[in-house]
DNA sequence: ACAAATATTGCAAACGTATGCAACTTGGGG
DNA sequence: CCCCAAGTTGCATACGTTTGCAATATTTGT
């Protein structure tokens, strides 16, 4: 029983109609009489008629399709927010065409040469940062980009990120109420301006505050160098009453590493993460940390990814969505803080 | 400097050759002389010309496109093999088209209908059950499905899966070997395969031992569901001593209720899971678990389904891969037990 | 060295759709 | 009742490839 391809051809013979009439029918810009419509959806209907959107994209150069660069999905954030990026898409008559790459030159090379092959409508890239020459390739290509959950200073990209300087200031200022005098940090990977921004606004609220900084370490966003780093801090001399971790995923390791030490988190030292992936709320860890707002991000990459292609001239724009510091358990929280 | 699209005839005109010739060195079935082959190359490479893949779809019908449809990625399992897959597929030169499904029927539908609109040369599911209808109607359009960590009963699908009834049969073995005498299991869900064949494995096992089993009760593969489930078994009249939990996202959510009712795990209840997902390891939860072996599942749907593409009469086959019960700390283990 | 077998090449026709253009309808205003 | 504008329709072409076929070039065997 094996279904044979369906083509428009077959579905104007059906109706009666040419196939430039069905053609049209089912191209939202074309007009058609209200008769034709009705033959045509009827005969269409009856055949199980489908347009075939490559052909489609062949002419139209539209592929329906976002191509979504990814690095690692180790990090439950991530996950979330492809699912989300995925549906939002897929309601708009879009779908995500993945793309793992390493964070190194040649792998992205590599990717961004196949992400133009497939003539993808539009680029979302998370957790990876792509060379400003390959921005400049994609942007000469016409393709719009959106950096998810990163940005990239000068360029003309777009970008959606949380209030990452301003996230890292209320936990600056959330550990110094709380009475903390040794303050340390173990940053999110300095290639990254979502680790630099954190960090930028952390350090500067502290100073401003006259917290006392003790040490700042890279975690690289990766759970075993967090880890080390943990170490490091709570084996030394001057252990820290509190630490800053750049994400979630990395603040888990640094609590397992408190309790690996006979430490208990948030008496001894109190921990705050950034994200607030379900994991943070979990009873394991109940991990006191910075929310970026999922769906608010995942919707404004949507929106703004959509807008570029329907209109390839607009401007680019960098877009920061706050969010709040969630209380939990894994760090001191100070007299009378407001809930 | 809006790079133009270079074709083939592009290339065809500067290494002056026919069309045809330089589409015969980029199909890797086709002939063509050394002295050609160097022509095209070198003008393809000057022009920087790469084949449209598109283009390609559309007359041999070969997308080389991948179909992935999945439901949620809050269970860590899947977003790692999304990533294996990826990487596993784009070193074969093909990519993933993501469809994300609810299990309901209404949603499924449309998800194949798109997917067969994009003419996907493969489809691989993972944790949603398609009904066999939409089997059909893929196996008549001549698409090779395979499901990853799940199976189908009957119908002629490929699958790839764990050896879920000799895990459970394994977790048995230990739990009544380390003399637990109250045993409960909280299931995967009763729709899926995974969940039922390690049900089976485990009941079975416990009964040709003349183990105690208390209570079953379905967890959905839901973190709350299996709370809750938990909370029903802890405060009970019969505490069990031991609980097999179907999955290790549920069994992170047996451990956080647990502790919460402040009994110790191991010392009080022994839990085992399934899977051993990353965050089994760490410290938090340091859960015992079958391991599910990822990269050999992945291989193996990998390696079913190209060769399904590439020989369609080829039979379906139903491959499930052993996987160790890993120690940890979760769940007492007996004396002498083989580390 | 010559015929036969084999390899290479170009031509042209697909694949399934969108769209400019010209021809044709329709409807309404005078 | 006629004319003109606006709306519909079909024809033909284009998108960038692959591939059957026939023609030509190259190799091979004797």
């Amino acid at each position: 029983m094996a279904e044979a391809k369906i083509t428009s051809q077959d579905v104007a013979r059906l109706a009666g109609v040419s196939q430039s009439a069905v053609s049209r029918v089912f191209t939202p810009g074309a007009s058609a009489s209200k008769a034709t419509i009705a033959k045509v959806r009827a005969a269409a209907e009856q055949l199980g008629y489908r347009p075939n959107p490559l052909a489609r994209a062949m002419i139209t150069g539209k592929s329906r399709i976002i191509g979504l660069v990814v690095a690692y999905l180790d990090n439950q954030f991530y996950p979330l927010a492809l699912e989300r990026l995925s549906n939002a898409l897929q309601a708009k008559g879009y779908h995500i065409l993945v793309f793992t790459a390493s964070n190194s030159q040649d792998g992205i090379e590599r990717v961004v040469q196949d992400l133009m092959d497939y003539q993808v409508d539009g680029i979302i890239t998370a957790s990876v940062a792509m060379s400003s020459n390959l921005t400049e390739r994609c942007a000469a290509a016409g393709i719009p980009v959106v950096m998810f959950n990163r940005g990239q200073p000068g360029a003309g990209l777009s970008s959606v990120t949380s209030a990452n300087v301003e996230g890292g200031r209320k936990v600056a200022e959330f550990l110094v109420a709380g009475g903390h005098s040794r303050i340390a940090h173990i940053t999110g990977w300095h290639g990254s301006s979502t680790g630099r921004d954190r960090q930028r606004g952390f350090v500067e609220a502290l100073a401003a505050l006259e917290g006392n900084l003790v040490s700042i370490i890279d975690g690289m966003y990766d759970r075993e160098v967090a880890a080390k780093a943990a170490r490091v801090l709570i084996d030394g001399s001057n252990r820290p009453d509190a630490i800053f971790v750049g994400n979630d995923h990395m603040a888990f390791a640094v609590i397992d590493v408190i309790r690996e030490r006979n430490l208990r988190v948030a008496d001894d030292i109190s921990v705050v993460g950034y994200d607030d992936v379900p994991l943070a709320a979990w009873g394991a860890y109940n991990l006191t940390t910075v929310r970026q707002p999922l769906n608010r991000m995942v919707d404004a990459t949507v929106d703004t990814l959509l807008a570029q292609i329907d209109d390839p001239t607009r401007p680019s724009q960098k877009i920061e969505i706050d969010g709040p510091l969630i209380l939990r358990t894994s760090a001191r929280v100070p007299e009378g803080w407001p809930r």
